[in-house]
DNA sequence: TGGGATTTGTACGTATGTATA
DNA sequence: TTATACATACGTACAAATCCC
């Protein structure tokens, strides 16, 4: 059987490998066994004799790689190579723009940037790869979110979807997570300051801009769309900072 | 003194919190305290007591924390609040990488793909911003460049601060340890396609393009000059997945 | 210089909850 | 339903690192 070999005892006296090689150990063991996500780990038990280490600093060492998503524990059932998420960057980020505290809103303020700059950033991009389908879908989200702002309700999820479709034919996963991330954070950091319900017209007005801009075929126009689109809740944000 | 309060004992028969509990509660005693980074959290054992768990849980709940970097864990001497940084999305997206093996680099194209971006997107406002200061820092950086080129020696390094410098005058804290991770994580994947040394003279002169594209102050030179830089990746990105 | 106190790191044993067959 | 395999949780003891006196 292949052994997880993170300690090839060197030197003599080893008392026990720390929790670090135990992680290094983990993660070469997949590297070297080409496994891919969803295949399925040692158990805890086997892991600990083929790396010569405690029960606790495995677990410890697992729960380190689960927190990145490198692997993903299923109790009762076994360990697996995870799904590689960026749920480690919405988790610290969002706690860190939640220790920014209420008053001080920059972290909120730089993912809007981020988000911004890869929308406007990908603008000629999103044009010259977006086909009628994905347009129509993105004009059928719009229609939600105006239905939904008619009846005061809340299009958090619409939004979501909104973002994530307008880049999804760019074919790049890291770009879709990545827009998927920025705006999980931007969800969970900015209830401090509440959206008005008079202002779900009009970002459901922005949204429509940015569905025409596409349509157009203006790179520039689809940017200015863009911009206005954020300008609520950078205002949001100034105002915050003031008073 | 201050509780953690994780679960306010509910129900009755509690055999003890999970692990997820006690994650939240360590985050909800930060947060309550209004702990900034660097400051000290309470041991172990006075985490245990206080939320009522094994300090084997607390353990690897404290050990996912460290891992998103949200809490650092000293030896002998402390868990503090954590700096905050991004090397968790390093870890997993390095990790990523790796795990999409030799053959197949699509991963690294990707992440080459949103450095390109970013750096493309923020072409305008970098050219407002940046001065002469920030502008002669940057064209030392490419002497040293093409000194080290001329000398056979490799410049990653000093590529590395080229980068983070360009986006330092923009003031987004984000974007900048955004910058340094995307260049983290093509540092560490890029190494299966090695750089071949009469490369390097190419790579610094296409660095000199780009302070030499922001010196002349147009958005639309330092965009191509930003393409012509990351050309030479994409290109061998191209050779590995036929050859 | 050193030694003791504090705090995290590691190890081991046992019992329990959970999923699968 | 029973049996098995696995992760989860708890508790204790000791080792290692750091700090302070």
């Amino acid at each position: 059987m292949t052994t997880i070999d993170a300690s090839p005892l060197r030197g003599q006296e080893r008392p026990g490998p720390r929790r670090q090689e135990v992680v290094t150990g983990i993660k070469d063991y997949i590297l070297r066994n080409r496994l891919k996500p969803g295949d399925l780990l040692p158990t805890e038990t086997e892991l600990c004799e083929a790396v010569g280490a405690s029960r606790s600093s495995v677990r410890e060492a697992v729960k380190i790689l689960s927190a990145l998503d490198i692997v993903e524990v299923r109790h009762g059932h076994g360990t697996f190579v995870g799904r590689m998420s960026l749920n480690a960057l919405v988790e610290s980020l969002a706690f860190r723009g939640l220790l920014s505290g209420e008053e001080d809103h920059h972290v909120l303020g730089q993912v809007v940037d981020v988000r911004q700059t890869l929308e406007q950033g990908l603008a000629a991009e999103i044009i010259a790869v977006l086909d009628g389908d994905h347009r129509a879908q993105l004009s059928a989200l719009v229609d939600q979110m105006e239905d939904l702002a008619a009846q005061d309700k809340d299009f958090l999820e619409v939004d979501r979807a909104f973002h994530v479709k307008l880049m999804e034919p760019l074919g790049n996963d890291l770009i879709l997570q990545l827009t998927e991330a920025f705006w999980q954070v931007q969800a969970i950091v900015a209830p401090t300051l509440r959206t008005e319900p008079e202002h779900r017209v009009i970002t459901a007005q922005r949204h429509r801009a940015i569905v025409d801009a596409v349509t157009a075929g203006d790179p520039a126009v689809l940017r200015a769309a863009v911009a206005e689109h954020y300008a609520p809740i950078r205002e949001s944000i100034a105002r915050a900072v003031q008073g």
